[in-house]
Order: C-alpha cells, then structure tokens, then sequence
DNA sequence: AGATAAAAGGACTTTTTTATCCTTTATACA
DNA sequence: TGTATAAAGGATAAAAAAGTCCTTTTATCT
C-alpha cells in the first residue's frame, strides 16, 4: 500500500505530533532512534516533508523537527500524497490505466469500499487530533 | 498493495478463466499481447503459478496455459498469497513489527477494515465464479 | 568573530523489483 | 524419426526504491 519512505513518513510526524513543539525540537538523530528507523533515510524523508510545509524546522544548536499550529491542522493523507504522489487512493488495484465505478476493473467493487474508508479517515482526520488518540490510548509508534 | 507481478498475475488468472480452457489453450504470447502486459515478465509470472499449481500449461505444440477444473474453484487470496507472499493481508500498514487488535497501531483501525473486507472477498470468492461475472458484465481485463 | 550544532542538499551505493534473453526440455504431428 | 512449437529454467540487464555519506548553509552561544 505505501512505500517505506511513507510509512517512516507517517510514524515521525505521529511521533512529533505526541514528542515535540515550537519549544522542544526533536533532531533526527532521536526520531530515529525512537522509531528504530535508518537514520539519513529518514533525515531525507524529514527534509522532504519540511519542504511541503507539513513538518518545520530550524536549523543550528537547539535547532530539530516540530509541528508548528497549522501543521497539527493537516491530516495523514496530505502526508501520504507528499510521499507517494496524489494517486495512491485512486489507482486501480490492478494498474488499468482507466478503471471508475462506470468502468469498472474485476477487483474495482471489493477494493473500492475499503480503500476510499481509508482515504477518508486519514483525510478527516487531524493530526493533532490522532496524536491526542494515541497519547490517550498509549498506543505505538 | 500489490507488487506489479501480483496484478499481472490476477489479470493473467482471470484472462485464462474467461478465454482459455483445456481444450483451447492460451501461449504466453497471446495473454501478454491481450494485457498489453511486457511478454517475457508475464512468462516468469505463469511459470510461478504453474509450478504452485494454481493454472495448467503444456508443453509443445498446440501448449499453452489454462485453468484446470480444480484451478478454477481456487480463489484470487491464493494467486495473490503466491506471488507476494502470505502476509500481504496479515502485515501492519505501518509495517510495525507487532500490531494486532490488542497492541494495535496508530492507523489500525483505519486499516484493519480495507484489508480484511478485500481479504475476506479475495479468500471467498472462486476464481471460475468471479469469471462468470466479467463475462456477464463484459469487464474489461 | 569563532566554535559548535543541526538541518539542507547533492552525490553515491546497495538492494529489490521489473524486465529481457538464451538454452533446455517436452510434445505433437507429418 | 525429424521438425517445429511452446513452456521451463537459468542468467543477466535495467529501473526503481531504500539507504548512506559528505559538503554546505543557517543559527546559537560564548
């Protein structure tokens, strides 16, 4: 469903959603040793969501990775498309290049439901309000 | 969600059970050109289904591949199972390590539902039964 | 101003996936 | 029995994804 790069993606920004603010930067060096996830990879992964306005941060001593106000408004799907591109929920499952419910692939009916749940949970979700959950729940990450 | 070689796979399956029988079989040739799918891969692919026994080939003139009474009552859970493994509907979407109902991760709920209800209709449904359909609903593959 | 700390960026390597080609084996049929 | 046909199998190539390292930029603090 997505790529490596997407999942480290999601479980960082979760995890400066729950660890880290304007007042208390995280450096990539601890994200990823509390994710246990190779750490440049993830420098890379980090930098390219910084670029999209989905993480901040700020360079030099004391400097790392926080959510800013509006960052915590965004949901996971605006992370998800900033790492594997705006069709990952609405390619087909079977790679036709033209598949709808009007035209419809074999698997387009099993695989349609499921996958729009999905696209609309991490869409009209906070990620301020999934971190509250996971803090609340203590769940992983 | 699934490798390249799994969705040609599914395609390949359901284009056997919809044109091809034991009295008329299909060449790597034909199947690939119909699915505008790289020919030589595709071969690799049906050799991998061939020997897990979910199609039928023969050699020599007037060979090919095609679904065998048994192969058709299989299900599209166990062409899927064969070329991406068994855990394709068992591994955490974070790809967390220990994830499950009671040590769930963050987007497990989300998940859990896409992937079980395409799971449970991939495992339930007979591969010579999906093909009834495409052919009354004249699918395209 | 100088030293230090941390992200940003570029280049590169490794691994995996996708794709191709060539040789061998089996079989049908003249 | 020989020839042609098609899958099976092995080896390799190309492309993409994952992962690493090095240099530059920016900021902090003394």
């Amino acid at each position: 469903m997505f790529s490596q790069a997407c999942k480290y993606a999601i479980r960082a920004v979760l995890y400066l959603a729950v660890h880290a603010s304007k007042g208390k930067k995280l450096g990539v060096k601890e994200i990823a040793a509390a994710l246990d996830v190779p750490k440049y990879f993830l420098a890379k992964i980090l930098q390219q969501l910084s670029r999209n306005n989905l993480i901040s941060s700020a360079k030099g001593p004391s400097g790392g990775f926080y959510l800013s106000e509006k960052n915590v408004e965004a949901s996971l799907k605006d992370v998800v498309e900033c790492m594997d591109g705006p069709d990952v929920f609405n390619a087909c499952i079977l790679g036709l290049p033209v598949c709808s419910s009007e035209n419809p692939c074999p698997l387009h009916i099993q695989a349609f439901a499921y996958r729009e749940g999905l696209h609309y949970q991490l869409k009209h979700q906070a990620i301020g309000d999934l971190a509250k959950r996971i803090e609340r729940e203590e769940q992983k990450i």
